[in-house]
DNA sequence: AGCCTACGCGCC
DNA sequence: AAAGGGCGCGTAGGCT
């Protein structure tokens, strides 16, 4: 059972049943509230709701307590279905999909919304929403785009895709809603505790300036430290000539004032991303409040807008703390990307050191005399294209022992170096190189000839893109296939979603739960397997912790 | 004053 | 240890 639905834009919409060929197949009606209308439906058959756009048109029903289990996104199939006939990045919404299949222009998709704090009203009032597409629209673009799915080079495969990301979409809305714990007490505390206190008028915390105090002594002179520029002439006067002020430069300098510039990086960064405007920004209501797009990122990974939800530092994570009585079910997937390559290569050996817990380790046994470092250097390094350092031997054993993988991923980086495109496990197609190509890399500054070493350039940074693309698209997929099945048996236990990071999810659950979230949680990871590989010898075992505190996972 | 890029660093 | 992939974000510093 299929219902496809357009929300009307005042809270009620249009539905219409599909039959199983995704044409008009029983009553259509106008619900004057949409939610009570979607609520109703779903305890009763629980259809796949077919829509415009899950960031859109789920929001305000979960908000209105109507909770779905599947849908199909139709903005998200679309941009699947342009990068896989190679119209990448072109408009992707319903009406641009509409206006490609009756062959009127074809208006561009709006801009990105910028970042709303939870407390802002401000979008409120500058509604610029397009009027709402009819339901025949709709109608006919999902027969398109079920027609397009079927000329895909593996539809089985796709369909899992287009079913993955939809399920992804309604996870990404659900954990929006839902929050992720903060206490901002803590968090205060901890700043306190790094920072000093914070000064009255915004500047500086005290740590701050009397770090600036002592590195202005180290130098005989009052320099700016949070200044790159600054910094490197200083140490250029101290007779110190410097590449750049990164971390591990400076930590290789020997000079009073490194180690206290180090000291400095770090607790400014923690005070201008993570400090005590950040929380005034995000959390409100003991909830951080982040806003997470899935397929954001060209691999198919999720992005954020607003609060680096997914670059929360470690340290910051001490303030990520369960409801009382409550915990956090930590779920982490290990080594997913080594494992994600020995299923998609069909390299029968490195398949097998996938079966067991710690892959680095079988490597190591099997190939690299013992030594797990350095059976991690190599495996990271092919999946990244790396060409110098001390991994090169790594990578010569890496060869010799794993040809498949080896083969593998150096046909992803030759077809990207040559300007082809390459696909994920599930049939994601990676972006043509005009979009990822840095424009100074191809257009010479100034006459017309072709600049070799910097084409050159080009080509082999674009072939380290696609290596990896093919690794971390599938990687992608993989969770977003393991995110659809968990929401799927979540419901059954009080557990909820409350964050997502790319390999790892936090469920937030009633103490007495804990044990059947996190058997929920292996169960998912399983299902992912299996819907994804099949029969694959490679497991992708989950690290679980159960704590009351981010911090404490693993 | 606003826009843009480079830099640097947090996460995976 | 060094340096390969993907991001978001805040700042400095240049530009218009």
């Amino acid at each position: 059972m299929m219902v496809a639905v357009v929300p009307d834009g005042t809270g009620g919409g249009w539905c219409v049943e599909l039959s199983a060929a995704g044409r008009p197949g029983g009553e259509q009606w106008h619900a004057t509230d949409l939610a009570a209308e979607v609520a109703a439906r779903e305890r009763r058959d629980a259809p796949r709701w077919v829509w415009p756009a899950t960031a859109t048109s789920y929001p305000p029903l979960l908000r209105a307590g109507a909770r779905v289990g599947r849908c199909h996104d139709v903005e998200l199939t679309e941009a699947l279905l342009l990068g896989a006939a190679g119209h990448w990045g072109e408009p992707r919404s319903l009406a641009a999909a509409h206006a490609r299949l009756t062959g009127r222009p074809v208006p561009p998709d709006p801009p990105p919304r910028p970042p709303t704090p939870p407390g802002d009203t401000q979008g409120a009032l500058f509604d610029d929403s397009p009027a709402p597409p009819s339901l025949q629209t709709l109608i006919d673009v999902y027969a398109d785009q079920r027609a397009r799915l079927r000329a895909v080079p593996d539809p089985g495969r796709f369909t899992l895709l287009v079913a993955a990301e939809s399920a992804a979409a309604l996870a990404a809305v659900e954990i929006g809603q839902a929050g992720l714990p903060w206490r901002a007490d803590v968090h205060d505390a901890l700043l306190v505790e790094l920072l000093g206190e914070a000064s009255r008028v915004g500047g500086p915390p005290r740590r701050l300036v009397e770090l600036t105090e002592r590195i202005a002594a180290a130098f005989g002179e009052r320099i700016h430290p949070e200044s790159p520029a600054e910094v490197l002439r200083a140490f250029a006067r101290a007779g110190i000539s410097l590449p750049s002020t990164r971390a591990w430069v400076l930590r290789q300098v020997d000079h009073p004032a490194a180690p206290l510039l180090l000291e400095f990086k770090e607790l400014y960064r923690l005070w201008t991303a993570h400090g005590w405007s950040w929380r005034e920004q995000w959390v409100h209501n003991g909830r951080f409040w982040a806003e997470y797009v899935p397929g954001g990122v060209v691999s198919g990974r999720w992005a954020t807008r607003g609060g680096g939800a997914l670059q929360i530092p470690r340290v910051v994570r001490r303030a990520v703390v369960a409801d009382p009585g409550w915990v956090l079910v930590v779920a982490d997937a290990g080594q997913l990307e080594p494992r994600i390559l020995a299923a998609v290569s069909g390299d029968t050996r490195l398949a097998e050191a996938g079966a067991g817990g710690d892959m680095y380790a079988a490597l190591a046994a099997e190939a690299f005399g013992g030594d797990r470092a350095r059976a991690k250097v190599a495996l990271l390094g092919a999946m990244y294209g790396q060409t110098g350092g001390a991994a090169v031997p790594a990578l010569a054993a890496l060869r010799q022992f794993y040809p498949a993988a080896w083969a593998f991923v150096e046909a992803a980086a030759r077809t990207g170096e040559t300007g082809g495109l390459v696909r994920s496990w599930l049939g994601r197609t990676s972006p043509p190189p005009s979009v990822t190509a840095r424009v100074a890399d191809l257009d010479p500054a100034d006459g017309d000839s072709v600049d070799v070493p910097r084409a050159g350039a080009a080509a082999r940074a674009r072939g380290r893109f696609t290596r990896n693309f093919v690794i971390q698209a599938t990687a992608a997929e993989w969770a977003n296939t393991l995110l659809a099945s968990l929401r799927g048996t979540l419901h059954e236990t009080a557990g909820e979603l409350v964050f997502f990071q790319h390999d790892e999810v936090l469920v937030h659950c009633l103490a007495g739960e804990a044990e059947r979230v996190a058997a929920a949680v292996h169960g998912a990871a399983e299902q992912a397997r299996v819907l994804l590989f099949g029969d694959t010898p490679v497991r992708f075992p989950l690290g679980v912790s159960v704590v009351e505190c981010y911090v404490d996972a693993k």
